[in-house]
RNA sequence: GCCCGAGUGGCGCAAUGGUAGCGCAAUUGACUUGUAAUCAAUAGGUUGUAGGUUCGAGCCCUAUCUCGGGCUCCA
């Protein structure tokens, strides 16, 4: 049994057996080898290789490590000169820049295993049969750059899982195969939400039940928005290219752009990709005053942004979405107040759905652009509201990581399988306004330029569409549900009042499907489990008797001879009230008092 | 763009280079049912696409598209 704290020691020197492994696998062929740290899951080793490894070669090279751990070698450290370091990696290319690299007077230390030799801090185990408990699996494989540049030589990478014992590496397997279950790429197309097709890639359909959970959320999104003073706008999505000419992201970002000619008069069109530029053409339709900021135009318009193929992922990454987007048109006394204000919004929406985020800050970076003054005094401010908010260490600082015309912070989340993703971002803009030439008056009568802050809050709904079938696994909210309630007559005679109350609920505006097929009711209530409807309501003598409904609930719990109008009452009740819940609202039919809301 | 892998009825899968099958779903009929799979029959396919090798290709080769895991990128 292996300790926590030293996991890692375990990890990396696995790394080197893994390499002692290839190397032996390749027997006479020269092969190179790059780096291999230990992370989250395992670690990986990168190489340089005639020809790939594929996953057929990965029985071998594992049964290579465990003979190599069996043999019960020391791993024994050694401190070396630079010069004895050059002469000893004199033919592997990438430890040689490794050395070249290091500071003058740093210690180099190697490590020997066998008649194995890698460059390495360390520290390790101190013999290979140390490592005979731990667990290991090769994982895949994947291209990679060598110092994670892409001018750099294209060198194979080796992931492998690695946990101190058997147990612990089965756990992990069984989380990534939970993960599965969970994958909204998987989970979207079954439960009829969405699906992609191969002549448009990274755009998703949006069928029936998806879209009508997309419009549920935007519908929220509305009417939060309109209270707090905003403004939806709605804006072309064609634009000739002089547009993104003047915004200055025609130079930048048109390899990004779905672009178009228009062979009758030469124009060059695109599709829009962000909508701030489209934004601003609003903004100078008039003149502004400092008595109208903030002055918020939100929309929620489709864009396009061309993605290099590989870097589609389902819903988290795609080349057609929306965003919930809005610009708010500031003086640069009122940042500090409106961003708080926005971060208020995003910790409300969040709160909503039940998830949790961590927000990071990425600020100057080297190519910036306005003056450094007003940047520095952004992000102090900036930062002052995010430590008041999230504490000192409720965030991360991305320093240099801040767009080129102002500061940002990103709202970052995890799917499934732990990968980060980021939502919703507020950013700060000084450079769109002076492309534009956009001003407002001043009380003293002058012109000035005004910030705008870009934010998002959901990010892209198609994104946050995905995290939300992952995070809930399906089973969503009533609120959220695109059908809430499914209707099951137990027999052809129970139909008619089936309909009446099918009637009654869609009146209040409630998603209900009512199947009436002349199947038995077990077909129906297995045919709405599988589409994950919180409530399945069945009707027989007793319900058509007595005006009431049972309820069939998600989890398997049934409450039984409930009056209609209280069922429509809590039906009400968890739409108004967002519940995550899957019962609340009427004291009488609830079985539990398990009402979080 | 890069490396590896995958693509077979709507979905999930099967098929040594030798007649493309199975389950679910669908359709039709029977059953009229009290809480997650009633019975029977029927229909559904140029195996992603385009070439090639072969007497013969789902299987081998080439190209291409899409998808997956990563790398790089993400205004």
């Amino acid at each position: 049994m292996i300790e926590e704290q030293y996991l890692p020691m375990y990890r990396h020197s696995l790394a080197h057996i893994l390499a002692k492994a290839v190397i032996k696998f390749y027997g006479d062929e020269k092969i190179q080898i790059a780096i291999g740290p230990q992370i989250d899951n395992g670690f990986y080793y990168d190489f340089g290789l005639p020809h790939a490894i594929t996953e057929a070669d990965f029985p071998a090279i594992e049964k290579l490590m465990n003979e190599a751990i069996k043999k019960g070698d020391d791993f024994v450290r050694q401190e070396v000169t630079k010069k004895e370091a050059l002469e000893i990696f004199a033919d592997q290319k990438y430890k040689v820049e490794l050395i070249n690299d290091l500071p003058e007077g740093e210690t180099i230390t190697i490590y020997k295993t066998g008649d194995f030799v890698d460059l390495c801090r360390g520290p390790h185990v101190s013999n290979t049969k140390d490592l005979q408990s731990a667990a290991f699996k090769i994982a895949s494989t994947s291209s990679a750059y060598w110092r994670g540049d892409e001018h750099n030589d294209v060198l194979q990478r080796v992931y492998v899982y690695a946990y101190p014992s058997k147990g612990e590496l089965k756990e992990y397997l069984d989380f990534l195969a939970e993960a599965k279950a969970r994958d909204h790429k998987v989970l979207g197309p079954q439960l009829d939400l969405f699906f992609f097709d191969q002549n448009a890639p990274g755009m998703p359909y949006w069928l029936p039940n998806g879209l009508r959970m997309l419009n549920t959320i935007l519908q929220y999104w509305r009417e939060e928005h309109e209270t707090l003073g905003y403004h939806e706008v709605a804006t072309p999505l064609l634009n000739k290219n002089a547009l993104w000419v003047t915004s200055g992201h025609w130079d930048h970002y048109r390899n990004g752009m779905f672009v178009m000619e228009d062979k009758d008069d030469d124009s060059i069109w695109g599709l829009k990709p962000m909508n701030c530029p489209n934004s601003v053409v609003i903004y100078k339709r008039k003149r502004h005053s400092y008595k109208e900021f903030p002055l918020r135009y939100s929309d929620s318009d489709v864009l396009h942004r061309k993605e290099k193929s590989g870097e589609l992922n389902g819903l988290l990454r795609v080349q057609m979405f929306r965003q919930d987007d809005s610009h708010n048109y500031v003086t640069e006394d009122q940042i500090a107040e409106e961003v708080n204000n926005i971060l208020d919004i995003a910790d409300r929406f969040y709160g909503i759905f039940g998830l949790t985020y961590r927000p990071e800050l990425s600020t100057r970076p080297d190519d910036f652009m306005g003056e450094i003054s007003l940047w520095d005094r952004a992000e102090a401010e900036l930062k002052a509201i995010l430590d008041k908010r999230y504490g000192k260490d409720g965030y991360d600082i991305n320093e240099g990581d801040g767009a080129f015309y102002g500061p940002k912070i990103d709202i970052i989340m995890k799917d499934c399988l732990g990968r980060q993703w980021q939502m919703g971002t507020v950013q700060l803009d000084f450079q769109l306004p002076r492309n534009f030439g956009i001003v407002y008056v001043a009380a003293d009568n002058t012109e000035k330029i005004p910030v705008i802050i870009h934010r998002v809050i959901y990010g892209s709904l198609e994104r946050f569409m995905g995290i939300l079938i992952e995070q809930f696994k399906g089973s969503f909210p009533f609120w959220l549900a695109p059908t809430q309630v499914g209707i099951v007559p137990i027999r052809e005679e129970h139909n008619e009042y089936a309909r009446e109350v099918a009637k009654v609920l869609r009146k209040n505006s409630i998603h209900i499907e009512l199947d009436t097929s002349d199947t038995h009711m077990n077909n129906k209530i297995k045919n709405y489990k599988h589409y994950k409807v919180p409530y399945v309501v069945v009707i027989g003598n007793e319900e058509v008797e007595n005006k009431t409904v049972s309820i069939n609930l998600r989890d398997g719990r049934q409450v039984h001879g409930i009056k209609i109008a209280d069922f429509v009452k809590m039906c009400n009740y968890m739409n108004r009230v967002k519940c995550l819940d899957l019962i609340a609202g009427v004291d009488e039919v609830i079985p539990e008092t398990d009402c979080c809301c």
